[in-house]
RNA sequence: GGGUGAGUAGCUCAGCGGUAGAGCACUGCACUCACAUUGCAGGGGUCACAGGUUCAAAUCCUGUCUCACCCACCA
């Protein structure tokens, strides 16, 4: 009685995946709850969300992989796995890529009014969502698609207010108005984290500022913002800086140019005295540490900067200009009336918006503040008692440095889109990290007691990218603590960045993105994983290289053919392997036991790997038994005991056994072929899928 | 200015104290018995540079150079 096999020649993964993956969401294992009953202990992962702004990139596939593989393994040493899928509303960055939208077509947020624009952008966010959750699945993501959350819903929208509410009765959250970043083309303020300097040639010019009492007598300032000149409020020194000492004494004042206001010289140790003349000019309205100085010396603020950009409270010839046409407008004026002493080229950095790169301006503003100081605290003491581990560990060190840092968190935003700050008349919204920050819990039904938040929370691990250490991960790590008592997840694995092959950052706006669906779709989404896992050797970057997928899909068809060789010697549909393979059990050939051996070593060192996360060590030992140790060696030597009586049974079963135990170690890494061949072993006792076979030991 | 990581075969990387390795690419031979997305054989490297420690260094120490990426209130 024999079974036709229906294995191809060569390994096609378009005839396999998209059938396979129907076959798991049939099997609804995805689902903890439906999982047999040998899998108790839970053992979850909340996937990041993907910003509804685009297609996912390779980044992406790499770190789904790397969960599906945690999940996988997990799942078939028994655990009662859930990984939850999402998708995060990405407040000022989806904003963005819509108003980017709008502008091809001439119009402005504004021109559509408010309602009309989010109406847009929920039509956009629809359509992007999808996308992105069935890239997941052409990826083989083992994902709970019942489970499926969006920042925005209206579940998570219950969340966020309860959060803002406990905050805001606790006293840590308040309003107050101070110079705060802010992007004049996306009309809102920034957190310090949402900023990026850019290095840019600039000029530092040297400035004079005569004596009040005596206009032949001046101090030199050196500046790169003259335009700023008509906010001063003081002059600085540093204490012990001896040149000014006498000037200080006297406590003479100045007049500013152009204006002819009177202000004061004053000390602060704040100021270098090694930097231009030693002289700084105090611009407390749009700068930040002038902003501190001048607290500390009751010096009073002036705007002269607006939210457009444009200068305000300024004389007439000026007024109205942007900073940079006020800029290039006073040095002239300057020079006219001899007050220009010497321009130097000076490279300066400029802070950016992350979303729209536009060059931000530090300005006064009335925003809402959470207060950060016991947070921090908190959130520092969960990953200094260990109670929180990073991998590798030497990224703690990113989050204790920004977590001392200590500055509150300015959390109000003046978009459209995201989570309305929940008080009244108020026509803001939160920031987007605020939301995401709940992630963990409120993506598991908090703040309803739900069956899910007590057993899979806190979650196992969290897998991320080193970029939102602190914009996410501190802050997912002191709301978790802060809400549930409880640290969110237990270990924090940062995995690698990939860059391209030059070493530089994928961008899609330099097109040097790589679009891991093509990858997918060119040699097969096992081939894409493989050839990802195998590049990550626990290096904080991984240059991509498309050879490595190429060998990917040169060791599936190997694994195929291997198969293809193996299942017709046990067409016996009453064969039956044995649970374990003991050595001593059965006549073994050398050949034999040499190959059990292997196995066995290659079993502990998958295990070992997967504990530390070192997935391209596991990937590593994987190739070469299967490849080198099967194929090579034992499948070759098995051909000549197949011939002899005394050997052919136990040859066999060792090849189905060493088959189907290494069917059973590569599924987390590339589980459509190892479930297609899996369904076709003809052997009893089989499970219904793969996914839940045991895994060796 | 501070920090992190990296510089090993043409390319991407492993090795991290004891006679230089993998994948891809390359050269030669072999399509009858799982696989030519294969098998066998082969070429190719003063392990960035300079010192030092050691019987022994790609591997440890010191310094230098180059690259990448973070962080920072040099106006």
């Amino acid at each position: 009685m024999k079974r036709k096999l229906v294995l191809e020649k060569v390994y096609n993964p378009k005839l396999v995946e998209k059938k396979i993956y129907q076959f798991w969401e049939k099997s609804k294992l995805f689902n903890p709850d439906h999982l047999p009953k040998r899998h108790k202990r839970p053992y979850s992962i909340v996937i990041p969300p993907p910003n509804v702004t685009g297609e996912l990139h390779i980044g992406h596939a790499l770190n789904a992989t790397c969960q599906d593989i945690l999940i996988r393994w997990k799942r078939m040493k028994g655990f009662k796995t859930l990984w939850l899928p999402g998708t995060d509303h990405a407040g000022i960055a989806t904003q963005y890529v819509v108003e980017k939208q709008l502008k091809k077509e001439n119009l402005t947020r504004f021109d559509l009014g408010k309602e009309k624009f989010i109406e847009r952008v929920w039509q956009w966010v629809k359509k992007c969502r999808k996308i992105i959750l069935e890239q997941f699945k052409k990826l083989g993501c083992s994902l709970d698609w019942s489970r499926t959350r969006f920042t925005l819903d209206k579940e998570y929208s219950q969340a966020v207010k309860k959060a803002f509410f406990y905050y805001y009765k606790k006293g840590l959250i308040y309003k107050g108005k101070r110079p705060i970043n802010w992007c004049p083309r996306c009309q809102t303020s920034l957190s310090d984290l949402e900023i990026e300097y850019k290095k840019e040639e600039g000029k530092l010019w040297y400035i004079k500022y005569p004596f009040a009492k005596n206009e032949n007598s001046f101090l030199i300032v050196a500046t790169t913002r003259p335009e700023t000149i008509f906010g001063d409020t003081a002059l600085a020194v540093n204490p012990k800086d001896k040149r000014y000492k006498e000037l200080v004494k006297k406590k003479i004042f100045l007049s500013l140019p152009l204006i002819e206001r009177e202000i004061p010289l004053i000390e602060d140790s704040a100021v270098d005295p090694d930097f231009g003349t030693g002289v700084l000019k105090i611009t407390p309205a749009h700068d930040l540490r002038d902003y501190e100085i001048s607290l500390k010396h009751h010096l009073p603020l002036i705007e002269v900067i607006d939210k457009e950009g444009k200068m305000i409270q300024v004389p007439a010839d000026y007024q109205g200009l942007t900073v940079w046409e006020a800029r290039e407008k006073i040095v002239k004026d300057l020079e006219k009336l001899g007050l220009l002493v010497k321009v130097e080229d000076y490279q300066v950095s400029i802070p950016k918006c992350y979303r729209c790169q536009t060059s931000t301006e530090i300005l006064p503003s009335e925003q809402w503040f959470l207060k950060m100081k016991d947070l921090a605290q908190m959130a520092k003491k969960a990953v200094s008692s260990g109670m929180v581990k990073f991998i590798p560990k030497r990224w703690e060190k990113i989050y204790f440095d920004w977590l001392s840092s200590g500055k509150d968190w300015c959390i109000s935003r003046q978009i459209w889109w995201g989570h309305k700050i929940p008080l009244r008349g108020r026509e803001e919204v939160l920031d987007t990290w605020f939301s995401s920050a709940l992630w963990p819990f409120a993506a598991l039904g908090w703040p309803k007691k739900s069956k899910d938040l007590r057993r899979f929370y806190p979650t196992d691990v969290l897998s991320t990218d080193r970029g939102i250490i602190n914009l996410w991960v501190a802050r997912m790590i002191f709301s978790g603590m802060e809400f549930l008592k409880k640290v969110p997840f237990r270990k924090v694995f940062i995995h690698p960045t990939v860059l391209t092959k030059e070493g530089k950052r994928m961008s899609k706006s330099l097109g040097t993105g790589i679009d891991p669906s093509l990858l997918i779709e060119k040699y097969g989404a096992d081939a894409t994983r493989w050839g990802i896992v195998w590049q990550m050797m626990g290096g904080q970057d991984i240059k991509f290289v498309e050879d490595n997928i190429v060998m990917g899909q040169k060791f599936c068809n190997k694994i195929w053919n291997a198969s293809r060789f193996v299942l017709p010697q046990v067409q016996d549909s009453k064969f039956k392997i044995p649970r374990k393979f003991k050595l001593k059990a059965f006549k073994l050939t050398l050949a034999d036991k040499l190959i059990l051996k292997a196995l066995k070593k290659t079993i502990l060192f998958v295990d070992k790997s997967l504990e530390d996360f070192q997935f391209g060590r596991a990937v590593r030992s994987l190739y070469n038994f299967f490849w080198h140790d099967f194929c090579d060696i034992y499948i070759e030597k098995s051909k000549s005991q197949l011939k002899d009586n005394a050997t052919r049974e136990t040859t066999k079963k060792v090849l189905i056994y060493v088959l189907l135990t290494s069917l059973k170690l590569l599924h987390p890494f590339i589980p459509f072929i190892t479930e297609q061949i899996y369904l076709q072993l003809p052997i009893f006792g089989k499970k219904k899928s793969l996914m839940i076979e045991n895994w060796p030991e």
